[in-house]
DNA sequence: GCTTTGCACTTGCAATTTGAAAGTGAAATT
DNA sequence: AATTTCACTTTCAAATTGCAAGTGCAAAGC
């Protein structure tokens, strides 16, 4: 559903070939806020991705070892995404992306507040972050 | 030629608007390895670009201030394309990329090497690179 | 047990975007 | 003056996106 080819071994390059769209990082995104979510809730979120492309991202997100699927403990049929180490990992990728946008363009009160915490101490935010989705 | 409504306020969603293709930041890539490039310079990277995609790109990171156009010294009919302090700033963003795919990929040998020095104090490498970047 | 609802997708199709190739026009080179 | 270089544009088929409706299984309600 989604071949993305190696277009050269520039690691730029090869990262982009995977998760370089305008989707997979709002999906990882909401799985790092949200540590875990069901199709369901990719699907309430703010912008609005249509199904059939949720859908094909979710696909090549797991191909890719970004995220994995795991059973549902109420119900057999919910599904459950989470990131893998793999995803965890871009976590420093997404902080980054943060600062350069609260840099360049308004962002809610609410998320400049957060940042704040980040910019205190990146390493420590990024660290604690990473532990936290460990788990 | 690309309009890229916002879709929403979230500080992920609003760069990936930008930049969240798969040939924005290859372009922003060769800028920050050669500082300055020519249409033609980016058409020879080795990804090989379309070039109808290529000047779309660049018409749409320069109106979002990303990049920006200026003379080249010896001819009227180059253009060169720079980084601007806003696309400068992606960089941190770019080192990250490079280090998860480090991670997770083979990397040519020589980029390996480069990362070492990356890893061995990445504020440094960071501050070193953008000031270079800047003038 | 039977129907209805919830959930995770799939399908169909129009509209947009991509990508390959050829073309254009101004500037530099021969 | 003629050719080549350079930065794009144009054309058009193929792929991808996005919307809407549909499917099939599981769980909840009656």
């Amino acid at each position: 559903m989604k071949k993305s080819k190696k277009r050269s071994d520039c690691p730029i390059s090869c990262s982009l070939d995977i998760w370089g769209d305008k989707w997979s990082l709002i999906i990882v995104r909401d799985l790092m806020f949200a540590k875990q979510c069901t199709y369901g809730d990719f699907l309430k979120s703010e912008e609005k991705i249509a199904t059939n492309i949720l859908a094909s991202r979710l696909y090549s997100l797991e191909e890719n070892g970004i995220i994995s699927k795991s059973e549902h403990p109420d119900s057999k049929a919910k599904v459950l995404y989470r990131l893998t180490q793999k995803g965890i990992d871009l976590l420093p990728i997404m902080v980054e992306i943060n600062l350069w946008a609260d840099k360049y363009y308004d962002l809610p009160a609410s998320r400049k507040e957060e940042l704040k915490e980040v910019k205190k101490d990146k390493e420590k935010y990024i660290k604690l972050a990473v532990k936290e989705l460990g788990n």
